[in-house]
DNA sequence: TTAATTATTTAAGTAAGCTTAAATTTTATA
DNA sequence: TATAAAATTTAAGCTTACTTAAATAATTAA
């Protein structure tokens, strides 16, 4: 597999994740910074190695194939992360900078022993869950969106789901970091906006912030 | 830069530092194994970048660019040798193996965080050179070949300079390992072999071998 | 339901990095 | 020193991964 082949599953793989299932050829396309016209050809190319399911003006989708190699890729991926961190102190922006060119160029061997090494965590820094080698991914089934919270209660943050400097930076500024804990001042839900308390900080968050921002009860 | 043009001008460097200096296009075809066609492409495609110096039929040699671009390379993979050896504990072949690769992904950034978390080390589990930033090169001085130890003296090993899981796994059985004491028993000069007592054993060396070990006397 | 807009595909072209085969130059040898 | 052998280059072609521009299909809005 190619940098570019496993980045465009990786893409697929993360769309098809989202509450707003969206894996039509041009938006995989922005994500990747390529033309509209490479995508097509990557689809084509993708359907011959038999990892997507493909059809003309169709949205693409992973085959069972294509998404152990998405999980594959993001288990290196968030595995170098966790890595990176514990040994260098790399903050979060920094380890899934690094993370995202390594993941490439990583042995399965490697991946398992930087596995062991860790103790096989089940999630990276930032929260997110670290597929097994056979694909199984854990996820916590009490994690909500901030977005999705009481007000009144009192969470704990524990996913920052983002690959963007700007929201990690806000996120230093502000305390905002895995495993502190967060009160739940009022939900805006007509303007989409979430109050918090943290730390006697009071915080008022958009819905790009909240919706990423994953916490869980206390 | 590519992975195929850091790996070529990777390569004309470590030739240029053999004894038997050869940077014929065919020999370093044969090294990355293409084709003589594909090297004097390269060889333009160098020449173009202000990598190499080229002339038709001629051996390449490096610009001052080029040598600063190869030993950028060779510093991120010795790097990561050391690191990986550091926390994961790898075999010498496989800290190579996965230096190979990953060389090539690595920021100027990680390296250097890579490089303050060992402490600046000058030198990687092979006992090969790490360069410094500025491409500065540490050599010791102390240092010489098996091949070129003097009977009746006692050596320190202090370079096993391969990538060859053979040599490795021979080195291995029979405790060659750096930092280790060798007893130079004798120098078969006609026979280009050395006899050497290493704990209590004694091996007969080719030249093959007592090339590639470097010994300083203590 | 037709027209306008948007999304997608096709077509043509580029660049890197390869290949094999043929031509040419260099080197070694008789 | 002529010639045979070896090394090197040139030529033609392939694949991957892109590009822009034009054509076509699908979706949305009047």
């Amino acid at each position: 597999m190619t940098v570019s082949v496993e980045n465009f599953v990786k893409a697929i793989y993360n769309q098809s994740k989202l509450s707003t299932v969206d894996t039509r050829l041009s938006t995989l396309a922005g994500i990747l910074s390529i033309s509209n016209a490479a995508a097509t050809d990557m689809a084509r190319n993708l359907a011959a190695k038999g990892l997507a399911n493909y059809t003309k003006y169709k949205p693409l989708t992973l085959t069972t194939l294509g998404n152990e190699i998405a999980l594959n890729v993001i288990r290196k991926h968030r595995l170098w992360e966790s890595f990176l961190h514990k040994t260098l102190n790399l903050s979060l922006h920094e380890i899934h900078r690094e993370a995202e060119q390594l993941e490439h160029l990583t042995s399965d061997f490697l991946a398992n022993e930087i596995d062991k090494y860790l103790g096989n965590p089940t999630t990276d820094p930032h929260g997110d869950p670290i597929p097994a080698l056979n694909g199984m991914i854990e996820t916590d089934g009490m994690l909500m969106r901030l977005s999705d919270a009481t007000a009144g209660y009192m969470y704990q943050i524990s996913r920052l789901f983002s690959s963007e400097k700007d929201f990690f930076d806000f996120c230093d500024s502000n305390r905002i970091t895995i495993g502190s804990d967060v009160w739940v001042e009022k939900q805006y839900d007509s303007r989409k906006m979430t109050e918090i308390k943290i730390e006697q900080n009071k915080i008022l968050l958009n819905e790009h912030f909240t919706n990423i921002i994953y916490v869980k009860q206390v």
